[in-house]
DNA sequence: GATAGTTACAAGTCTAGACATCAAGCTTCC
DNA sequence: GGAAGCTTGATGTCTAGACTTGTAACTATC
């Protein structure tokens, strides 16, 4: 424990990891210790403890009844209240992601992509056309679009990985807000030939927008998922406030 | 013990409260006067008042800067991490919902429902069939499926609104989270007819299971949705931490 | 035996203050 | 003139303690 040179990260998220690790191997409706003697074991007072606490209970991990206690949770519903990446859902079925990038380019936005993005006349978008992959077999057809102007060295990355990444450590941009509209549609010819389905074979339309903890408009993505292969999983979360 | 509940609300959900009209009326970007003075203005301390700007802040209602201060968001994305309900969808959009039930009894779950919810065999579920209808056309078949054991007396109550609000007021349970998974297909005949579409047109199919707080599985309902009339909405939010 | 009151305990709320860290402007010194 | 350091002001983290409210078990009374 001496280790900790500076500690930069907080103590109530040092805390928050321990008790991640805690909780995984108890059974639920277990009653955990009372939170004085969390603090306690932890050496830290009752109210950096229930910080973490809170971070456990948003997260599903932990349920606690006053006047009673605080207990495991059932960890059927274990992942927070963001949405599933491809990635994520890609590696969490114990397959292999990758990506084939089509096209990377400048262009002028269409109509659809300058009102959800809120671009005056004259601006411009990089437009990322690419493949997604799982085990090498098709999975999605997705295009992103971005204003130039917050990151305008982006087409110069390698851009088979996650681009929210490359936003957060080459852009200084932590896109933290996305909104989607998802449909069913029959897959038109060119999709189908991309997809490797036949035409007319049903789809999942995915309309997205994100944008950042500021609220400005960052990205907007369509995909097109082939229907036979994917199910698009997410878990949400209502507040217990 | 009657009338004279008297149920105090806490200061920092009253703040938040306040701070939510208060920022409704101002531009993004804007500038908040300093936690203290906010703390000083709403007479309480300042760790009182960040409980509430935490609230603010997960709202997607405001964003602080460490050292510079606390700032109003764009609303571009207003709602919170939960999904939107068939009801809300369709009030957001102006349309009326209504249900029309096609059956409701005591059945013995398949395998599949008895999977999703962990039933052990010989317990029996409730099941409710509905049509969901916006301004009365058909944009939904909803099958709802919930063990008997929770809540014995639902299929005496009404059945054309909100379930989940039954089992909040009548059931005393509180579901807070809930897993979805979408895929799309081509519709049967049997939905299409009841759909009001064509045999074969594209569908979303929704499989859903819901727990309460303390991970109990409550619910399991498949919903068949008509493609060319619904998309399906829905915002998410990272933690900022 | 049922019911109402008492008590212990645990989480929930709230406070006043201390120190840490980051941003930005200002001063000083080279 | 410019870089380095200082100062100010803001949010971020943390503490020890007091008070509030809900839960459950126990007890006394009817």
């Amino acid at each position: 424990m001496g280790t900790e040179r500076r500690t930069r990260t907080p103590k109530y998220l040092q805390i928050n990891d321990q008790l991640t690790a805690m909780i995984a191997d108890m059974e639920p409706d277990t009653l955990l210790p009372k939170e004085l003697e969390l603090a306690e074991t932890f050496s830290v007072s009752r109210e950096t403890l229930r910080q973490a606490l809170q971070l456990q209970t948003s997260a599903g991990r932990i349920y606690s009844i006053k006047g009673k206690g605080t207990f495991v949770a059932r960890p059927h519903i274990s992942k927070g209240d963001k949405l599933t990446s491809f990635t994520e859902d890609m590696e969490a079925r114990g397959l292999t992601p990758r990506s084939r990038v089509i096209s990377a380019r400048e262009i002028t936005p269409d109509t659809d992509t300058a009102h959800d993005l809120e671009l005056d006349d004259g601006r411009t978008v990089f437009e990322i056309v690419r493949i997604r992959l799982a085990d090498d077999v098709p999975m999605c057809l997705e295009t992103f679009q971005t204003p130039t102007s917050f990151f305008p060295t982006l087409l110069e990355l390698p851009l088979t990985g996650s681009i929210y990444e490359l936003f957060r450590t080459h852009g200084r941009i932590s896109i933290t807000n996305t909104e989607q509209r998802i449909t069913a549609a029959l897959a038109k010819k060119a999709q189908a030939d991309l997809l490797g389905v036949r035409p007319r074979s049903p789809v999942l339309l995915v309309n997205r927008v994100s944008s950042d903890q500021r609220g400005r408009l960052i990205e907007r993505t369509e995909s097109v998922y082939r229907g036979d292969r994917y199910d698009f999983r997410l878990s949400a979360r209502r507040d217990g406030r």
